[in-house]
DNA sequence: ATCCTCCCCTAC
DNA sequence: TAAGGTAGGGGAGGAT
């Protein structure tokens, strides 16, 4: 690297000397102080853009340095992005217009700025700024400062409703459009499943549909070919509010929540819309785009009608953008009763011909039609005019049909068909069909894979189709390639997926995430876990492994989003834990989120998103649910659950330290102990390399039970199930090691990277608090045994077994001096809620001394 | 090779 | 003001 960085400068003076030379006078100067650096494949080449330079004033740099003032690309992967997001990144065409035009243009005109966390949302349409500039450099700075905002006017101050007030969550999923949808594709995609299973295959459409045909005297010549046929209803938000308001037929509307021709709202202090719109900012061909001012709406467009689209109005579109385009647009509230109610009109609709349905949103599903219509004697578009006839009857909406012999094939009909058609694309005419199909028409194709296909000069599927499989494969890896391929060709070997089981459940917001301390943070997370866990269980799933998304405020953005309560411009960071049984507790998915959350280094002011979602999901059935009711709060009183015969006592040589501290009884000046670290658990805990087991401790239980049938084991006497609980393995893959010890089994120091989330003292401080709360209080306050146990939880679930361990031997000789049973209750009360998250974490509990020999 | 984690992308 | 969710496919890159 180093080399080649040196070879590059040399060939850079080299470049510097020429120009200095020969070129001073020949060309122009119009690229005066310009210096690029060409990052990745443009066209035209690195190399004639250098050439440009040259002979126009201008530097070319091999390597970026810190005198480059421009970096060219047409098109940077993500990372590389995120690196360069406060540098100029322009696009190649900045160079050759200024030389066509023999002057240096705007560069700003021609940024290279994609925001993915931005993009994400857009739809691949939309809020992408076409010239308006803004100077990326300094006003962020100032803006950065923003958050002190005059503290001035307390009623202003009256924030509406962000993620710290108790009923925020309720109140933005039931405003929030993509969770309606979301949940209600999940809702019929279910429905579909059930109507599958209580089928008596009987279908009352295909024998009226049979009569209808037979009435219009036709018999469709039947062919065995396969017919699938996609069905989505026409701006459906918009056609079912329609439904009531038919004096707004025929004009241009949008369903959004703000109200369009309303007062402009007055400009939040703090904000850099600018800043952010550069984010928004596309590729050439989206420079149609108009301009948004500083007070124009950025509610989104949810679903807007034909006659808008006519104008360019998108769905997903901000209401702004879309008022520039067609001023006459008039808005429609959301109504998401009524959307339930007509999808559900629509699935039943269907459903009377045929349940081979694989439902794909609340508004669309594709249907393999080939049974219906061979038993019917109807050809497709016979039964696409029935059934849209009966559908709009029936809900006062209309919807289109497409029919292929694929299921892309199907899509590209039904997008030629709208609004309110039907279209059949038959074998025959595939092929010239696809050609004029443009690359971003392909399903899977969407703003980044058209930027890409378009900078390779691919507009159409008839350019796509003049590169080989493996050319494409690797361009964008096997699978996409693959499919471009097979795509651009009308081809698609992806069945129809009917039984559909789900691989994920989550829960998240990035809306009015604005916390100012950890506190918020964690009162939110844990709702948000409530939320995750009332899903799981709605679903009777559960899952094994956690995974906490957050996004945080880029460095480099402004305090205030644009967008009211938005998230602004942000990083997204995503982290996971796998445990070792499946949960759906709401307790436990929070600790195990708190504990991930608590390791990264983010402050709680910066975050502006945050989602919870659960993965490797196995089904909760009742055996589970009652074994997990006994995992999670244990079922026996007092009793221990270890079964261990002969755990040696370790010795702490004791050192005196000091610690201060007040206010609990728990908190106070203490000893603190040194002590060895080797946490011995009970059967292995994971396949860390301490593969050697230091010693075979007593008994162990025979094996293979990573199968285990939770029915048979919840129906056990109750003493051989704690036997069996205590080798439930965690990781039913790996080889089994037993009685492992586990020493510093996830990192070794993990003893606080700690953040600006952690609050947690050390394991020393602790365990002189607690031999000092053991020794100085008679009796042990129930608010202090659950602060310990808490704590004691809260480092399992951060997989630092060895401190925990420590301070539970401690725990445990001050107790057993103290020969008090009110303190051995306490310590058998903290002991049950240690072993049992360790049974969720770790599939094994801690070998423990089980009673009290008081002695020593 | 195959798996896992951490992303990114796409779709509605 | 504004309600920027959610599930699934897949790739890169490291561990096994
Ligand atoms: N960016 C988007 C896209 C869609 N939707 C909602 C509103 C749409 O009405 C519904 C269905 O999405 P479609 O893609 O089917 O779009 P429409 O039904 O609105 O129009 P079309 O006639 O093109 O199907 O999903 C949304 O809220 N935001
Ligand atoms: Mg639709
Ligand atoms: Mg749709």
């Amino acid at each position: 690297m180093a080399a080649k960085k040196a070879k590059l400068q040399e060939q850079f003076s080299e470049d510097a000397a020429k120009e200095g030379g020969s070129h001073s006078n020949a060309g122009s100067s119009i690229f005066q102080g310009v210096a690029i650096f060409v990052n990745g494949y443009t066209v035209p080449s690195a190399d004639s853009l250098r050439r440009m330079m040259m002979l126009h004033g201008g530097v070319y740099h091999h390597y970026q340095t810190d005198k480059t003032t421009h970096i060219i690309a047409s098109n940077l992967p993500n990372c590389k992005m995120k690196q360069l997001r406060t540098l100029k990144v322009v696009k190649p065409s900045w160079i050759v217009d200024s030389v066509r035009e023999g002057r240096l243009l705007d560069y700003r005109h021609y940024l290279l700025y994609t925001s993915k966390a931005q993009a994400r949302l857009n739809f691949g349409v939309g809020e992408v700024e076409s010239s308006e500039l803004v100077q990326v450099t300094k006003t962020s700075g100032e803006n950065s400062n923003a958050a002190s905002v005059s503290t001035t006017d307390v009623a202003e101050r009256k924030q509406s409703l962000n993620a710290t007030e108790p009923d925020f969550l309720s109140e933005f999923y039931s405003h929030s459009r993509l969770h309606h949808i979301s949940t209600m594709g999940a809702l019929f995609k279910q429905y579909v499943t059930q109507l599958r299973e209580q089928s008596d295959g009987r279908f009352p459409g295909q024998e009226r549909l049979q009569e209808w045909g037979r009435r219009s005297n036709s018999s469709y010549n039947v062919s065995s070919e396969k017919v699938i046929m996609h069905i989505d209803m026409d701006c459906f938000f918009v056609s079912v509010g329609l439904r009531d308001r038919p004096h707004l037929r025929g004009l241009p509307l949008a369903v959004t929540h703000a109200k369009g021709n309303a007062t402009p709202a007055q400009q939040r202090k703090g904000v850099d819309r600018a800043f952010e719109m550069n984010y928004y900012r596309q590729k050439a061909e989206l420079d149609t785009v108009p301009t948004m001012d500083e007070t124009d709406s950025l509610s989104e467009i949810a679903s807007c009608s034909y006659e808008a689209r006519k104008c360019g109005v998108k769905n997903g579109m901000f209401l702004g953008t879309a008022l520039k385009l067609c001023p006459n647009l008039k808005t429609i509230p959301y109504d998401f009763e009524g959307y339930k109610q007509v999808s559900h009109c629509l699935y039943n609709t269907v459903a009377a011909f045929t349940l081979d349905i694989e439902a794909v949103s609340c508004d669309e599903m594709f249907v393999d039609c080939t049974d219906v219509l061979q038993r019917s004697c109807t050809s497709p578009m016979q039964f696409a005019s029935f059934l849209r006839h009966e559908i709009e009857d029936k809900t006062g909406c209309t919807a289109s049909a497409g029919f292929g012999s694929n299921r892309l094939q199907a899509r590209l009909a039904t997008k030629k068909a709208k609004p309110n058609g039907q279209f059949h694309l038959e074998p025959s005419s595939v092929s010239v069909f696809m050609r004029d199909i443009v690359v971003e028409d392909l399903p899977g194709v969407g703003r980044n894979l058209a930027s890409r296909l378009h900078t390779m000069g691919v507009r159409t599927c008839s350019d796509l189709q003049h590169f080989i499989q493996s050319q494409l494969q690797k361009e964008f890896g096997a699978k996409t390639g693959n499919a471009l391929y097979g795509h651009c060709r009308g081809e698609d070997n992806q069945a129809l997926n009917f039984g559909h089981q789900r691989k994920s459940v989550s829960a998240e917001v990035n809306y009015g995430i604005r916390f100012t301390n950890q506190e918020e943070a964690v009162v939110f997370i844990k709702q948000l876990a409530g939320e995750v866990s009332s899903r799981l269980r709605k679903v009777k799933l559960k899952g094994r492994c956690i995974t906490l998304k957050l996004m945080v405020r880029a460095k480099e953005a402004p305090i205030e989003t644009a967008k009211f309560l938005g998230h602004g411009v942000c990083d997204q960071v995503t982290r996971s834990s796998t445990l070792a049984t499946a949960v759906a507790d709401q307790d436990i998915i929070a600790r195990e989120v708190l504990s991930i959350l608590r390791q990264l280094p983010v402050r709680p002011s910066d975050l502006r998103g945050i989602g919870i979602q659960v993965t490797r999901l196995e089904s909760d059935s009742m055996g589970n649910k009652f074994l997990d009711s006994f995992l999670i709060r244990g079922t026996r009183g007092g009793q221990e659950v270890g079964s261990s015969t002969a755990a040696q006592e370790e010795s702490y040589p004791q050192s005196t330290v000091q610690a201060t501290n007040e206010g609990s009884s728990l908190q106070s000046r203490a000893t603190a102990h040194q002590a060895e670290s080797s946490t011995v658990v009970q059967q292995e805990g994971c396949t860390s390399e301490t593969g050697h087991a230091a010693k075979p401790q007593s008994q162990l239980m025979p094996h293979e039970l990573c199968d285990l049938d939770e029915e048979v084991l919840a129906a056990l006497p109750e003493d051989i199930r704690q036997e069996v609980l205590q080798t439930y393995r965690p990781n039913s893959s790996s080889q089994v090691q037993r009685d492992v010890v586990v020493t510093n089994l996830k990192s070794p120091t993990t003893e606080q990277v700690d953040t600006s989330l952690c609050s947690s003292m050390t394991a020393d401080e602790v365990r002189a608090l607690v031999k000092e709360w053991v020794s100085c209080e008679d009796m042990p306050q129930s608010c202090d045994v659950r602060m310990l146990a808490d704590y004691l939880e809260r480092q399992i679930a951060s997989r630092n077994i060895d401190d925990m361990y420590i301070v539970v031997k401690c725990l445990y000789r001050y107790v057993n001096k103290k020969n008090s049973s009110v303190w051995q209750d306490a310590y058998q009360t903290i002991i049950k809620k240690v072993q049992d998250t360790m049974l969720v974490v770790y599939g094994a509990t801690l070998k423990l001394q089980d009673s009290f020999k008081h002695d020593v």
